[in-house]
RNA sequence: GGAGGGGUUCCCAAGUGGCCAAAGGGAGCAGACUGUAAAUCUGCCGGCAACGCCUUCGGAGGUUCGAAUCCUCCCCCCUCCA
């Protein structure tokens, strides 16, 4: 919140829709206009979120980091949680129909998923954020007045001919419900609303939101005669494909909640990003300026191998996500423990990191009888089984306070223990803390 | 309701009585190179008390010395017809 606030002046007078596209953010929008409009006036934009989940992840954080852009060049931005929507699913980009949450589930779901907006967004001053939930207006209307008012706007004809709709028509796969099918108008139904309540005329979304989006815009000229617009925004894949943080290796998705994804996890899947993609990556999810981005490219043609882009995007990244204080902790976790400092490490250094890197408590006594090797790393969490943690051990994957151990037959003993009770298991590149008691 | 096709290990996908823990590809893991990167190459890739044993091929039974493969019933998906 703080960086977000603290950073807020000084794009006021630039135009934001133009610096997204610098950025790499925007991949259509629905009339050039838009460009002008953000120019002359302080507009109100919106963004809809799905409380599916408890929590967002780092595929959200586009129309995230954008919201955060429109705010700080002087906009207004709202984040529209999808609780009524949220119950029904929609079929944009899914290949299945989705499965039912009751009403308690979205509600507490919505609470955690507000929470981590306000990292993004500001909620306090003169064009603060706001968070609505279109159950709130969507919740109470009766299906013959929604027929009446709303459906009446929509042509069946031309909603087959979506996109998003024709595929799951096609694809008999799954083929698409009645329910899944009416999708469309609820989400139209609430950009009309927004703009009646709110006066906003932007929505922003990913490119699968393409369809409704359009059909939000159509429906608020039929109802109120006004010109909105719209934004989508392009999938981000790394070099080689993959979608940011969908399911990553060991990590699985990439949360931004800290319970689920730790912040030093967080901060490593920055850091292990591809040096091709490290300046697109700053420019997306940083606010950095161009120079600066520029200058820490430079910085990696000239030592590739010291990582200073993905260091400062992994840093950056965290910061706003959980602020100054742990990116800064993350820094010097990960600088502690990959510089290859181990060798004059003392107890207090691994006092102030335990529990923050990946860390295992184990009984002392253990320890004092001996344990074998293979059990160890099955413990510490450096192997999912035994078969595993064999494997790892025979191809040479794994080490003890950086020193490697092939051996099976290897017996973790008092001996190990070189910082006080503390030990250093390294499986891969993974490092995990262990600490007896 | 009728006719046909199909459900295989994380994903895709071979396999139609033993040689099947199950081809191939992808993903993943470890190593070499190096840099917590990419590309490339190598090895691994169900579990365990590990030259053997146990569990797995939609579910439950059955035939057989022996089944993912054959039979019966059930569940689910797809296509066409009504």
């Amino acid at each position: 919140m703080t960086v977000v606030r603290e950073l807020s002046q000084e794009n006021a007078m630039s135009n934001v829709v133009k610096e997204l596209e610098r950025r790499g953010f925007i991949e259509q929008v629905t009339d050039p206009e838009i460009y002008d409009l953000v120019e002359k006036e302080r507009i109100t934009l919106y963004c809809g979120f799905d409380p599916s989940g408890e929590s967002l992840h780092v595929g959200n954080l586009i129309p995230m980091m954008a919201l955060a852009h429109f705010q700080r060049a002087g906009h207004r931005p709202i984040f529209l949680v999808g609780g009524a929507t949220g119950m029904i699913g929609d079929p944009s980009g899914k290949d299945a129909e989705r499965q039912m949450l009751t009403a308690d589930t979205l509600a507490s779901n919505t609470e955690k998923i507000r929470a981590q907006m306000e990292r993004f967004v500001s909620f306090e001053g003169e064009h603060s954020g706001l968070v609505v939930n279109n159950m709130d207006w969507l919740g109470t209307f009766g299906y013959i007045e929604f027929l009446r008012d709303v459906g009446k706007h929509f042509s069946v004809n031309a909603m087959i001919a979506r996109e998003s709709i024709k595929r799951r028509l096609e694809e008999r796969e799954t083929g698409i419900s009645y329910t899944e099918f009416s999708y469309m108008l609820l989400q139209a139904y609430d950009f009309y609303h927004l703009c009646r309540e709110y006066n906003c005329v932007l929505q922003i979304g990913g490119s699968d939101q393409w369809g409704n989006i359009t059909a939000g815009i159509d429906l608020t000229r039929r109802l109120l005669s006004k010109t909105v617009h719209g934004i989508t925004f392009n999938l981000i894949l790394t070099h080689d494909g993959k979608k940011i943080g969908k399911s990553e290796a060991h990590l699985g998705t990439v949360w931004l909640d800290g319970e689920k994804t730790a912040p030093y996890d967080y901060y490593q899947y920055w850091v292990r990003m591809a040096d091709v993609d490290a300046a697109r990556l700053l420019r997306l999810y940083t606010f950095l300026p161009e120079e600066e981005i520029l200058s820490l490219d430079a910085e990696r043609e000239k030592r590739p191998e010291a990582r200073i882009p993905q260091k400062r995007l992994a840093w950056e990244a965290t910061a706003i996500l959980h602020g100054k204080g742990i990116a800064e902790k993350c820094r010097k976790c990960a600088e502690f423990l990959y510089g290859g400092n181990l060798e004059g490490a003392t107890k207090e250094d691994f006092d102030d990191i335990f529990g923050f890197a990946p860390s295992v408590s184990f009984p002392m006594s253990a320890l004092r009888e001996g344990v074998n090797l293979v059990d160890f790393v099955l413990q510490a969490q450096g192997a999912s089984s035994k078969s595993d943690a064999r494997r790892k051990i025979t191809q040479g994957g794994v080490y003890i306070n950086n020193k490697r151990e092939a051996d099976i037959e290897r017996i973790v003993r008092t001996e190990d223990l070189l910082y006080g009770p503390y030990l250093v298991l390294r499986t891969g590149k993974d490092y995990h803390l262990v600490r007896f008691e």
